[in-house]
RNA sequence: GCCCGCGUGGCGGAAUUGGUAGACGCAGCGGAUUCAAAAUCCGCCGCCGCGAGGCUUGCCGGUUCGAGUCCGGCCGCGGGUACCA
């Protein structure tokens, strides 16, 4: 008997395919086009299961998107600049340009054992030239547009290795690799100002109905628009040069409880009382050593120092607060000051108890409430609450309510104006890096900034740059700086700093639709292959990624490199969990932790150790990263068992959304299923049986398992759902294995096979292709059209409804599927578990649900 | 800290979206085949109980004829937190 042998049928298939040029997307005016996007990959130069899984799921939709009629484009290309190629540069000498190329090629090759129906032809990394030439081409446009603007901001500093450092590259406050604590520093950089776009970026997220609720959710969030009322106090007690201190605040309807101000340590004020109070110099830089990320700031201790300032109370000038410099405020946010009111705040509440200062309510819940102890209570906003401590009255409203009247109040009283302000921060693209795009700027001593002209472009890396000490190579590069001025032809410097990876990855997806373009895009093809129909990738990329690319699109549609339909370039998104793994650390002789791969690792029950007996600490269950080091190797899957075991593997049990959790076990059933599947279409006779008989009831039973089958497979494609869609394929093949009887099954057994092949195609496509050449199939399964359920073997004509007494499953009774209510009432009655319930009497009540349930309440 | 998810047998998960909890698969157990094994095929398989029956979807409470599904409150785990990508 034969067995299918993956080795030699998936290479013979793959040039099957490349040989008919069946994935080259090419526009067709006869076919509804659908372009279908996974996140492209950092090309770490190994394969993961997360890559895997995240790829079947796409080329599956491609390949049935394929089938049902649509130009489908489906290409890939690399997220090629980042951190790890200049880490790679510095521990091994490597070039970051080489090691990059090398992983790239070495992944295409493992990409390429998977069968995928991508468009290769259309291939790039962000890292070409040609691809970061038109990058800046964009840059270049868009600050001609006035979407990018240059200002200062904060860094993580490295003071012994002199650079700065990713958030990822800060560990418990210390540099990863000097082991200095880091400190923010101030640089002037590049930003886009997507804080302009705020709100068009949160209003446009309704429209986004095909997105998953929790994306649009987390991205509103983050903009996080408030509205709330801007002031100054008027110092009592001040300094020379602050006439006022301003504050935003969206709880202005507290501001009766207020007990101080606080300013944050990065505040002007703050840095002008340095000069003049030894102990204020020593709190802010002491609040200056950690790092810049929002969880380190939130999450440190609540500090604070008494500035000896006063201010006086907006609504009451008797009233003075005194004002405090606190850790926790952001420079970043609002005006960088705030006032606390510590009742209805927990966070102003833990600062204010840990200093001694007042607590005084101004809400209380609606009945009965008691003054604030140790919990602040926060009034909810859609619900009535007590205002007893307000501006003169006593009156119950809601949260809401409190603050626009509160607004309305002080702007009557000529206290401030009520503001529309957003969390949502410029994007700053600036990085001090070699391995990045060239930001494509001179400074000139007469001229300032001066953006290079574009026939210049693209400003090239250097290829002669040394990684022997840390930082920006580009910087000690001693020619690449000097320039000719663009504007003056005079002496000038180019600009070292080179754009975070966020950008390359914010246009990636418009570049696709013409690869080539002498410029960013071609208009034609940006029209036709636009938007991207369904976007496909990890729900770690929620709001980052997702958010730069629709600020990017609009502006592309702002400086005419995209149409105006393209501004939401995204029409479905669907966030895949992560694949997840254990971690395994050791600690290394400098006391801090080394990671491990699953495969140094001897697992022992709840123990681990590496093979030289170094115990092993197990940690928790996370997403798969570099970093971390614990990714699984797929080839060895691909090797051992073909790549349709691996893509059939993926795709079952774990719901796509959902993370996974890795295990070997597993694939060895994936296989054998496959084998299964083989062998049944290897065991039927050479010719297909002629025969003229009418089908029996078997062969009808088994036509309806297959027309379901079909229906529901599909249904689990276009939904997202490829887990049921596997448990679907696994019945009808357990069907069709029973199956058993004459001429007339064995020509159903046939029929469904060839059915079987045609809708196992997108998720084993190999196997598909061996199994219907075997069939006598004409030509490739891949051009098989998408095949459609037969209504008429759907549908029913008996219906099992379970009967309920009370609510809980006593039996079961079959009806008629049109029967109507009266006659199920009657055969519920006459069931002998509710005759025995009812015990001569009637039911209290009697529920039925045509098709579905009876529920007798006794 | 804040924002967003998730939690169902020994395991991965299913449940027509408020209507039979546990489809399908893995593991396990029993049998057939085999000199034996591999492979394959057939059957059993949530927990407690000999049984009738009872219990069961992280925990506590609520709404409902009926809750895995809706509401409130907890606990645990994960993602993001703006320079990892």
């Amino acid at each position: 008997m034969s067995r299918y042998n993956a080795r030699t049928a998936e290479p013979k298939w793959q040039q099957a395919w490349d040989e008919a040029r069946a994935f080259a997307a090419e526009a067709d005016p006869e076919k509804p086009k659908y372009y279908v996007l996974e996140m492209f990959p950092y090309p770490s130069g190994k394969l993961h299961m997360g890559h895997v899984r995240n790829y079947t799921m796409g080329d599956v939709v491609a390949r049935y998107k394929r089938a049902t009629g649509h130009a489908v484009l489906h290409p890939m290309g690399w997220d090629a600049f980042g951190l790890p190629a200049e880490n790679a540069a510095m521990e091994r000498g490597v070039h970051p340009g080489d090691w990059t190329y090398d992983n790239i090629d070495a992944m295409r090759s493992q990409f390429s054992k998977l069968g995928f129906s991508l468009d290769w032809s259309r291939e790039f990394a962000t890292c070409d030239p040609d691809y970061y030439g038109q990058q800046q081409a964009l840059f270049l446009d868009m600050l001609d547009a006035g979407l990018i603007t240059r200002k200062k901001s904060v860094v993580n500093w490295d003071p012994v290795d002199m650079t700065v450092l990713a958030n990822e590259q800060v560990e418990d406050g210390k540099g990863w690799r000097s082991g200095a604590p880091v400190e923010r520093k101030e640089l002037t950089q590049w930003f886009f100002k997507i804080s302009d776009m705020a709100d068009e970026l949160l209003e446009a997220l309704d429209g986004l109905d095909d997105w998953p609720e929790k994306v649009r959710l987390m991205q509103a969030n983050w903009i996080g628009r408030s509205r709330g009322l801007q002031f100054a106090f008027d110092f009592a007690s001040g300094l020379d040069g602050f006439e006022t201190l301003e504050v935003y605040t969206t709880r202005p309807d507290t501001l009766m409880g207020a007990s101080f101000a606080a300013i944050s340590p990065d505040h002007p004020l703050a840095k002008a009382l340095e000069a003049q109070r030894e102990d204020i110099r020593e709190f802010n830089e002491e609040c200056r050593r950690t790092g810049t990320s929002e969880e380190e700031i939130e999450t440190a201790e609540k500090r604070g120092i008494d500035t000896g300032l006063t201010v006086t109370h907006p609504l009451d000038p008797d009233w003075e607060l005194p004002v405090w410099i606190a850790n926790f405020i952001l420079m970043d946010y609002g005006t960088g000051a705030i006032f606390g009111c510590p009742a209805h705040d927990q966070r102003d509440l833990d600062f204010a108890r840990k200093y001694d200062l007042p607590v005084k309510d101004v809400f209380l819940p609606a009945e009965g409430g008691e003054p604030v102890a140790n919990e602040a209570f926060v009034p909810p906003k859609t619900e009535p609450v007590r205002y007893v401590n307000g501006l003169g009255q006593v009156e119950t409203m809601t949260g809401e309510d409190a603050v626009a009247k509160a607004i309305s109040q002080c702007e009557a009283q000529g206290v401030g104006q009520g503001v529309t302000k957003y969390r949502l921060r410029d994007w700053g693209l600036s990085r001090q890096r070699y391995w990045g795009c060239p930001i494509p700027v001179v400074h000139c001593d007469a001229c300032g900034v001066v953006p290079e002209k574009k026939e210049n472009l693209p400003v090239e890396l250097p290829k002669d740059v040394t990684f022997d000490r840390p930082g920006n190579a580009l910087d000690w590069h001693p020619t690449w700086r000097d320039v000719a001025c663009p504007n003056c032809g005079g002496a000038a410097k180019r600009e070292t700093d080179t754009m975070d990876t966020f950008v390359d990855s914010s246009w990636y997806f418009a570049r696709f639709t013409a690869p080539r373009a002498e410029t960013p895009t071609d208009m034609d093809a940006a029209q036709y292959w636009m938007n991207v129909d369904q976007y496909i990738g990890g729900v770690e990329h929620a709001i980052l990624h997702l958010l730069y690319s629709r600020f990017f699109a609009r502006a592309m549609v702002k400086t005419g490199h995209l149409p105006e339909s393209a501004s939401e370039p995204f029409d479905a998104l669907f966030t895949q969990g992560m694949v997840t793994h254990e971690t395994y650390a050791t600690t290394g002789p400098d006391g801090r932790a080394r990671w491990h791969e699953p495969g140094e690792v001897i697992r022992e029950g709840d123990t681990a150790r590496l093979e030289d007996g170094t115990p092993v600490e197990v940690g928790p269950v996370i997403k798969m990263s570099k970093s971390k080091r614990n990714t699984v190797d797929p080839l060895e899957i691909i090797d051992q068992y073909g790549a349709d075991t691996a893509r059939w593997f993926v795709m079952s049990d774990s719901p796509p959304e959902r993370d996974v959790e890795w295990t070997a076990a597993g694939a060895d059933a994936a296989w054998k299923h496959l084998q299964r599947v083989w062998r049944m279409v290897a065991e039927l006779e050479d010719t297909p049986p002629a025969v003229d008989v009418a089908d029996g009831a078997d062969a009808i039973a088994l036509r309806r398992v297959l027309h379901r089958t079909i229906a529901d497979v599909t249904a689990s494609i276009e939904g997202f759902a490829f887990n049921k869609g596997v448990a679907k394929l696994y019945e009808l093949t357990n069907a069709i294995g029973k199956a058993k009887g004459g001429a007339d099954v064995s020509r159903a057994r046939r029929d469904a096979l060839t059915m079987l092949a045609r809708l196992m195609q997108p998720m084993t496509p190999h196997l598909a292709e061996e199994m219907w050449a075997a069939l006598g199939g004409e030509g490739l399964v891949l051009d098989q059209p998408w095949p459609v359920a037969d209504e008429t073997y759907l549908v029913d004509d008996t219906v099992l409804m379970p009967i309920q007494i009370n609510g809980k499953k006593r039996s079961e009774i079959t009806v008629a599927k049109d029967a109507d209510k009266a006659t199920v009432e009657a055969a519920a009655l006459a069931d002998p578990a509710v005759v025995k319930a009812l015990d001569g009497g009637s039911p209290r009540k009697l529920i039925v649900v045509p098709g579905r349930i009876v529920n007798v309440v006794v």
